[in-house]
DNA sequence: GTTGATGTGTTATATTGTAACATGTAATGA
DNA sequence: TCATTACATGTTACAATATAACACATCAAC
């Protein structure tokens, strides 16, 4: 029950959150990104990239299928999974395996390997990007083999579960 | 095209396993682990251990319970995930988020935080050991959050299949 | 000899994900 | 002009993965 002064300015993954700026962004990221490679970003990508970034956690398909049906959107799952599967792809949307959920990159730009602290209480999620981590990759290269792809999910407790655990 | 004498010594990952030696162990650590922290070995649990180690491959639930039914057992679904979650929770079997599949874990005394490298084009999947891999996990704790369990998966191509890729 | 803990079994159903094929639209180029 | 192609979306039907809820048996402990 000590005072925690000492951890003040340390990255505070779960709780530091500007949303105005971070949707404003991404929405912009993507628009550059999907002009620059001459991607089509249809109503339909753009909604579906929104729906995500708006409530900014992981979504199961079939929660964005929902949104998408409120939307007027069709809602047939494989409407979601093809729109999912081509934003992630495309890096601005990931899949929380341990979760079978997906989420809005929270930075395209940086986030090629990127890390996700999964709170099993909670359930918030925070991607970590892989300068931020600290993460070292282990080195399979020295035995031939060539990452593409990266899934590294960290599950466990956050601080404030954590306190209001008493047992 | 050139000879690989440099990495003679390097782990192969992929190539080396010497099967007897592995199955044997494997049984005795898990009957040792199960005596010792006075759990039961049921049949049930040492056949889905074993169907497991034999094939020492990542199956998927559907594929054990099939096995299961073959050898006599009840095959219905919850009967092999409820003893695939003990085997886990008890660090003998680990699962393969990006496969929904099931392996054996290849060392049960070291490998908390084990790391998968997936070949996308053969399947074959390796399991590197914390201390092998190099891996060096990002530190949320910093942040204060206690990572209890870890989800790590490299997805790539292993140097076989990369040099059958002519393209 | 009842109670509680554990392990297995069953039925039914929920959740997650895909295959296969149809339609619409816009750009290309003979 | 109109076939061809590429692409995006749509639909139906289904496959694959996973869990809830409840039943029963065994066994040790009190």
């Amino acid at each position: 029950m000590k005072k925690k002064k000492k951890n003040e300015n340390s990255s505070k993954i779960f709780e530091y959150h500007d949303h105005g700026a971070c949707f404003g962004d991404a929405i912009t990221q993507i628009e550059d990104y999907f002009i620059q490679k001459k991607l089509q970003l249809t109503p339909l990508r753009r909604k579906v990239f929104e729906i995500l970034i708006e409530d900014h956690k992981p979504l199961g398909a079939y929660d964005v299928l929902n949104k998408l049906g409120e939307a007027g959107f069709s809602s047939s799952p494989p409407i979601a999974y093809r729109v999912l599967d081509f934003l992630i792809e495309h890096g601005f949307v990931h899949k929380v395996q341990g979760l079978n959920a997906f989420i809005a990159c929270s930075n395209p730009k940086h986030s090629h390997f990127p890390t996700f602290v999964i709170c099993r209480k909670c359930e918030k999620v925070a991607e970590v990007s892989e300068e931020k981590s600290g993460l070292k990759l282990p080195s399979p290269e020295i035995s031939n083999f060539k990452i593409e792809k990266t899934t590294i999910e960290l599950t466990g407790i956050c601080s404030t579960c954590e306190n209001a655990e008493i047992r």
